[in-house]
DNA sequence: CATAGTCATTGACTATAGTCATTATATTAA
DNA sequence: TTAATATAATGACTATAGTCAATGACTATG
């Protein structure tokens, strides 16, 4: 991240403009009833420009999911230290959800399923390096050093079952169109599967 | 199913004779390398045709999926009156998923779990009369009524969270390419799961 | 400051799922 | 048997995501 030549600076502002327009367009219609050309003509761009700048129509919505990390990182600072295992976890997944509900929406998540159905390589999901991966391993490891939670299964396999809990309760989301609210259902499910690792 | 005419019996041929030669495609060379003009030309059809007998290209697979309502009867006929409550769960899921990964295969799954994404309406997930809801929720009943899990939540709820954990277990199938061995995850999710909702 | 090279941009083009008005064929009624 | 009706089949057409060879604006070098 030098200093940009005025190239790069354009080619970045070519980006942010096809990116925000997607955006405001997928806010105001939904994501498959806006096309790529709508989208081009709207942003002055081209077509071709869209493809350089995205590898799929999915990837614009995409990189606007990165933004969780902040998400991520800003609640691991503020989690008191002092908790016990399961109210960490239980307080991690509120959040999350609240915040999955509110700020980057259900159509926007469908596409984040859809994208790790389609594309098997670089989606966000097997990407364990993601800080969501990171804290709760973390916290699972220091609940197993607590004596808190089973030692039966590794941290890793544990860290894959709450994380495997919040995509199911995620795609059931999708599925399940009204009468599902997504917090009651979270906090149901992750509580059933705290009390199954308990020691 | 009366004495069908010849225009009928003629249809229902075609509509075979499509399916029939779409599903070799698709074993062949996976559902996404396969087009529909493929599947039209090889089996002498036409498009129209196809689209007659079938709403999208997925429905021709997921017409597949519904055999496994006969593996389900089959199940819950032969299964023992006599086992725990966690032991008839554990069998029921283990024998589902053997029969999804050697009878249905992983790329039939996937068109599944995409087209809950895709259709919201009349996906095979929120018929929640599918005989493996019906199965599961009656297996529950009983084990409330002997006082062998929580009466905390409703059966409904139980049911739900338990086959919810199938969809994230077969979710995480899709995402996880190799070293995913989903027998082995079903059952440690699956057991975390009725830890979690024993008294 | 001229010139070669790089790389963002372009839009016509391709691939493919899905539509629909028309045609062909079987069924029913007379 | 013939005419009217119903429905299965057709394939040219549309919609839309994604490609790629050509263009030309910027950059680096002498």
């Amino acid at each position: 991240m030098e200093q940009l030549t005025l190239r790069q600076r354009q080619a970045k502002e070519t980006k942010k403009k096809i990116q925000e327009t997607a955006l405001e367009l997928f806010s105001k219609k939904g994501f498959d009833r806006v096309t790529v050309d709508e989208i081009v003509k709207k942003s002055g761009m081209s077509k071709g420009s869209f493809y350089v700048h995205f590898p799929s129509k999915y990837d614009v919505f995409l990189e606007k999911f990165k933004e969780i990390d902040d998400f991520y990182a800003d609640f691991f600072e503020n989690l008191p230290i002092s908790l016990s295992f399961q109210e960490k976890i239980l307080r991690l997944i509120e959040s999350q959800m609240i915040y999955l509900r509110d700020e980057l929406g259900k159509d926007l998540m469908r596409t984040v399923y859809m994208s790790g159905l389609t594309q098997t390589e670089n989606n966000f999901f097997t990407n364990t390096d993601r800080k969501l991966y990171k804290i709760i391993n973390s916290i699972v490891l220091k609940a197993q050093k607590n004596g808190e939670i089973t030692n039966e299964l590794t941290s890793n396999e544990v860290t894959m079952l709450i994380t495997r809990c919040m995509r199911g309760t995620l795609y059931d989301w999708q599925l399940f169109e009204e009468g599902y609210d997504l917090i009651e259902e979270s906090r149901k499910f992750t509580k059933a599967i705290l009390g199954g690792i308990k020691v």
